[in-house]
DNA sequence: ATTGCCGTAGCAAGCGCTTTCTATTGGGTA
DNA sequence: TACCCAATAGAAAGCGCTTGCTACGGCAAT
């Protein structure tokens, strides 16, 4: 029913071996032989057997790329940029680089990541890029670690891109990682410029590196400006007995969502009612921010100043700009995508940190003078 | 070096063919020796070989899912929601379900689209989901549809969701087709109903059934409404020559970009000052819309409406919250990942239209008296 | 002429798993 | 006690491809 290797040996007039030999072209086969299987290939209509080749070669064509959340554009970018960087040689026929990007969703469950680890180390992946913050959850670490090791061992690629480098495993692996913690510090350093002093902050999901490196820039940077708070100990997010609430409780953690942006806010505004500026752990949440601001009938950035963080396309369109902290979504895809293909040298320890670049728009300006 | 099937059935001094059935659970094995097998499993930390275990059983659990751009979440809800109900059942363990659902990421470009195809076919994909618009290109669609039956007659499960049906293949696939047309028609019904009667439309690029659809809705409402153009032919997009132009110049295609849809909006007020209202092809688009609108110096809904479609998760955060037209994305999207399964049995006929609802917002009010 | 090598092509041995068919039990039943 | 069937385990034949090694011409060097 099916064609097989065979099959085109046979039309061809040649052993399968050589049919092998001229689709893999890596092997020496005079011209007008690999002409005729060629020509048989076409004839037959002969469709390659993925599981037979990966078998016998020991190796496979897939390349896995792990988000979060493929529903954000934030993954989606990084995402597309490495499978364009991975598939993409569309001039070259039927050349050799033919590799089968795909991406695989988590939904940010620890379970599912390593699942989908699992399953692409038994179809033998040739690499796997795993984007954006991690969990810091010591067992899933030490789970993480190992099967990394275990899939850099079987001769897996792995990249990580938006992702701080596991500790320990700096050698099998590359990293791309995003100075998070410079750029909330440079995002924070702009409000209090503009003179802001009581600022809010809408962080992501506890235990995840994005969340904790933004947020501590924006804490240093207070603290540079002798705004830290002296005890800085975990502000365990009980609600302000009212009166001046310290700078700990002006920090409210949830997803990285944009309902989240829009309730934390709520209630930072509840906490502290004269505080001028939200800063946002991301975009999405900062567009919740901004309704949640408005819908207390302020304005921004009269009466409170709003930042976002990854300066997503739709930034630019909110009303007002918003105000973020551009990161370089694409060219790291990108960059990653030709780490896992070997195309690219890795950088130096096997680790870049990518900078990050202060946008500012029109959501932030100076605090009104009265108030 | 790498434990196999053989190392596992040693230590459990089992034959491999036992631990096989174990780990398949298709044949009944005594509840000891299961366990047995199991421990020997964990204790040298085996992991199938999926390219051997595809070939031996010629079927693999691999589920391609490819979409025209995998930064918009218009895609990444949709593969969103059909990822997780494919992979999705954490709670089994290892039971059989497992499988590996994959993005793909054509871009938009048909080579790429064909190409994955071929991947996926190589894989022996057990499903494939079409998402989102196709091209009307006759030679693609041909293309398209002898690959599809192949890879249908591989015993590949196909799956087209919000994608209108291939002319010929109803029996071999499934279809899941939003209602576009009706979707379109309704949104310009209401501004009709508002008052509007010179309306702008921006929409999406040529030769798509998703372009082509909600345009058809569009004409097809001004049409019911006495506004059709007579010369309702192609409307070369030439550049209005002044006075009142038809309706085919009120009509300006380009990519689903934000910036396309800026740019067009800038044309179409040039083409004719005095509109009322712009419909977009999709919330994307209409986003840039709204920022030419802006810059322009008219206000929304005031001077000028602005309406979407899709009510992507940002449109209701739009200033103005975005009229549009809400398709049920994450439920189409699940859906299709069930009929990839074999979860849910088919529609009648293999094609479902799921139907489009209007979100009537504050960007589209009635068009000012004066003017 | 003989030797040897280069350029090609074929042989055949797997790669690690699934699955059909067969063998071996241990009851239940006549 | 003899017989048969259900339940369970094993033997072995591939699945379709890759690749190390061998075979075989011809051509240059000896």
């Amino acid at each position: 029913m099916t064609v097989t290797l065979a099959d085109v040996a046979a039309r061809a007039r040649v052993s399968p071996a050589t049919v092998s030999r001229v689709l893999n072209g890596n092997y020496p086969v005079a011209a007008a032989t690999r002409e005729r299987v060629l020509r048989a290939v076409d004839d037959l209509d002969y469709v390659l057997n993925g599981p037979a080749s990966s078998l016998a070669a020991a190796t496979s064509d897939l390349v896995g790329i792990l988000v979060n959340d493929i529903a954000d554009p934030f993954f989606g970018i990084m995402a597309g940029a490495a499978q364009t960087e991975i598939g993409g040689q569309e001039g070259t026929g039927r050349a050799g680089g033919e590799k089968l990007a795909v991406v695989c969703n988590t939904g940010g469950s620890p379970e599912r990541e390593l699942t989908y680890l699992t399953l692409l180390q038994r179809q033998r992946a040739a690499a796997v890029i795993l984007t954006g913050g991690a969990l810091e959850d010591p067992g899933h670490i030490a789970a993480m670690t190992t099967k990394l090791a275990k899939l850099a061992d079987a001769g897996t690629r792995v990249v990580l891109c938006g992702r701080p480098p596991l500790p320990g495993s700096d050698a099998i692996m590359a990293s791309l990682a995003f100075d998070n913690r410079g750029g909330g510090r440079r995002l924070t350093e702009h409000l209090l410029t503009l003179g802001h002093r009581k600022i809010g902050y809408v962080a992501g999901p506890l235990e995840r590196t994005t969340t904790r490196h933004r947020l501590e820039g924006h804490l240093a940077a207070l603290e540079a400006a002798g705004l830290g708070d002296p005890a800085s100990g975990k502000g365990r997010d009980k609600g302000s007995g009212g009166g001046r609430p310290g700078q700990e409780e002006l920090v409210v953690h949830g997803p990285y969502s944009r309902r989240s942006g829009y309730e934390a806010t709520l209630e930072l505004l509840r906490r502290a009612p004269d505080l001028t500026a939200v800063v946002a752990a991301n975009d999405t949440v900062a567009l919740g921010a901004c309704a949640a601001v408005r819908d207390q009938g302020l304005r921004i950035p009269e009466d409170v100043s709003v930042a976002g963080f990854d300066d997503l396309p739709f930034s630019v369109d909110a009303t007002p700009a918003l105000t973020t902290v551009r990161l370089p979504l694409y060219e790291a895809g990108a960059r990653a995508g030709r780490l896992a293909m070997g195309t690219e040298t890795p950088p130096p320890g096997g680790i870049a940190t990518i900078t990050a670049e202060l946008m500012a728009r029109a959501s932030t300006a100076p605090p009104r003078p009265t108030r």
